[in-house]
RNA sequence: GUGGAUGUGGCGAAGCGGUUAACGCACCGGAUUGUGGCUCCGGCACUCGAGGGUUCAAUCCCCUUCAUCCACCCCA
């Protein structure tokens, strides 16, 4: 057998390019009408900037990073995410030297060494925003709204926005502590890995989906009761920005961010339309990434979205992403004549330029297998040159629906076509 | 990293320890040689993911491996 493509890995091909190019277009469109310009990073970086950017106890870091050592023996790695490349970017660009806040967005593949499963692949292809300069909440409703709006344009029904507030450096201590005070009596009681998690990141329990470890934290004590005054009352502007756009959301205490940089709003929209898991978008405010991976202090809110799931779950729900595809004209040579080969050639280039989609054949078929092409391409109209109409300067159009067909001269074929 | 299912031509899909591996779709060709979509006829798998084993004999049994799908975990 000859070499595979590795594993968790797509070849894209048509027809399913076309709605990869409609779901991108729309990004491209919606990121104009919010004023987020295309910002594009490098496929791999250093690693530590995604140790210290999305943090060392992370899944992501532990154990899903593609790392290895370049010839100048740099330890570099395929970018898991793009959040912490778009800070990165903000901070080595002298970004805070701009107008603020700066809006950015990319499109591109991202790389996690994972098990591949309905929705989730080694590369995929992730959407995300980033507003920096910004502390707030106006700025985290515009990201939510973005999100929403764009899902809402693509005709996603069945979605639903989950909001919470992680907190901040001044708030979270308290709660952390109060978590594990909590939990401490009945730690044996918890799933083994939150057992690890206890120490380490103790919001993550309850986030755990065991059923176990969900009743164990059922009245655990949650963050909004912690949030200092800032976090609260930056919490209650995200909710009341969301309401006056007319977006229904649904408080998730449970609902916490995969990435340690995450501060204050943390959000997820879901859908059914996926396999187990349903996010198809997550996001944030991140206050604190930009100190971390060695700046000063800059605000910002992002979101991050995964093409493939969001494609696939508007493909469980019967959307037509696509347009059909088809042609307007087919140009068809009844014979084998040099000249009549020329002929076809320059007409079909011709009606190219004049913004007509042209084919013609390329693989010498006979006058009935061009027909055949003809039909299988959905073009509206074959025009047939050669033989005595070609002497003549004319040739024959063919409406292909009605089967009906008619002579012309060769250079008037452009007016008589009317296509869709 | 853990668990389950699957792997027959481009696609879908039968088959089963034993002569030429059904069928459908697609594709190619033809039905008096300049015309499609319908119909009819013909063509299209030295081979059943790969490697090894059991057997007189394996696509059908066993082992290994690879891949795909799904779930856990985690994330978008």
């Amino acid at each position: 057998m000859s070499i595979l493509r590795p594993r968790g890995t797509n070849d894209f091909l048509p027809p399913e390019t076309a709605k990869w190019q409609v779901v991108e277009g729309l990004l491209h469109q919606l990121c104009r009408e919010f004023g987020y310009k295309e910002a594009r990073t490098p496929i791999f970086e250093h690693t530590e900037l995604f140790i210290r950017g999305v943090g060392d106890t992370t899944d992501i870091v532990q154990k899903e990073m593609y790392t290895f050592l370049d010839g100048g023996n740099r330890s570099l790695t395929l970018r898991p995410e793009n959040t912490a490349s778009m800070a990165r970017a903000y901070l080595e660009n002298k970004l805070a030297g701009l107008a603020q806040p700066v809006k950015l967005y990319y499109i591109g593949p991202m790389f996690r060494y994972e098990r591949p499963q309905a929705g989730r692949f080694r590369q995929f292809h992730q959407f995300g925003l980033e507003a920096f300069g910004s502390p707030l909440a106006i700025n985290d409703g515009e990201v939510i709204a973005f999100g929403w709006e764009f899902l809402n344009r693509l005709g996603l029904k069945d979605k639903q926005l989950l909001l919470n507030s992680v907190g901040c450096p001044v708030c979270r201590p308290a709660h952390r502590e109060a978590l594990q005070n909590y939990l401490a009596p009945r730690l044996n009681e918890l799933c083994p890995l939150c057992q690890d998690r206890y120490a380490r990141n103790p919001m993550r329990v309850l986030d755990c989906k065991n059923e176990n470890c969900q009743k164990i934290t059922k009245d655990a004590p949650n963050m909004l009761q912690y949030l200092c005054p800032e976090c609260d009352s930056h919490f209650k502007r995200v909710q009341s920005f969301l309401k006056a756009a007319e977006i229904p959301f649904t408080l998730n205490l449970r609902l916490v961010r995969g990435l340690d940089y995450y501060t204050k709003t943390a959000f997820e929209i879901q859908s059914e339309s996926i396999g187990a898991k349903g996010a198809i978008c997550g996001g944030g405010r991140y206050d604190e990434l930009i100190c971390d991976i060695g700046g000063v202090s800059v605000p910002a809110v992002g979101l991050a979205m995964g093409l493939e799931r969001i494609i696939s779950a508007l493909e469980t729900q019967g959307e037509e992403i696509a347009p059909e595809e088809y042609t307007d004209v087919y140009i068809a040579t009844v014979d084998k004549e040099i000249k009549t080969e020329e002929a076809a050639f320059a007409l079909t280039r011709d009606l190219r330029n004049f913004g007509f989609i042209a084919e013609q054949d390329l693989l010498g078929r006979s006058l009935k297998a061009q027909l055949k092409q003809a039909d299988r391409l959905k073009a509206c109209y074959t025009v047939l040159i050669g033989g005595d109409e070609l002497k003549s300067g004319q040739a024959i159009i063919r409406e292909m629906a009605a089967g009906e067909q008619f002579t012309v001269a060769i250079n008037e074929i452009k007016k008589r076509l009317i296509t869709k």
